[in-house]
DNA sequence: TAGATATTTAGATAATTTTCTAAATATCTA
DNA sequence: TAGATATTTAGAAAATTATCTAAATATCTA
């Protein structure tokens, strides 16, 4: 779950989550969106990837990614149990 | 936003939220779980303070530390919203 | 008021993260 | 297969964050 938390603290990971939301994009497309290099986004979305928020599957020469959406829900869980349970806590 | 979501991703400062859960604690009390010098901790409080989710209350000489629930609430209604919107996001 | 205790601020160093360019890998097409 | 396109890996530089010691501030008590 660290993983998945530091992943979504940087604001450009959370702006390529949301243009994922919209359905799946090539690293060069999301690129588009930004003034980074290539390698700048490809070191994001590694990082979106082992934190498991997304799944890639290549098509021809591009690469897609899109949400992993169950471990968005798991990582939603986490946060809402994390600020809920006020006593005893084992996070 | 990006104040709590950055405060939440350092485990030291997670750890010092589930401290907290139990009651408020001073500065010192929540040192004494941590391996860290007192103006380390002061600084992970701060961020902590910063994102608005401790807030403080002097006694003493010292400062009691406890968990500012309504923020935690807020916080947890934005990952909740942020992993759910699918289309259109606008966060 | 002087000394003790609690915490923060200041400023420097260490560790981590982000970013870049150059090169490597993978795939497609002529 | 050679060249073009898409992405990642390698390695270094820049930026940010965490940590430390020393000093400053605030409060209490004798």
């Amino acid at each position: 779950m660290q993983d998945v938390l530091e992943a979504i603290s940087d604001p450009t990971r959370r702006k390529i989550l949301d243009l994922l939301k919209q359905g799946p994009k090539s690293a060069g497309e999301l690129g588009e969106h930004f003034d980074i290099s290539g390698p700048s986004m490809s070191h994001h979305l590694g990082k979106l990837k082992t934190a498991n928020l997304v799944v890639t599957e290549r098509r021809g020469q591009s690469i897609y990614y899109s949400i992993n959406t169950s471990v968005f829900e798991d990582a939603a869980q986490f946060v809402i149990g994390f600020f809920q349970e006020k006593q005893g806590s084992k996070s």
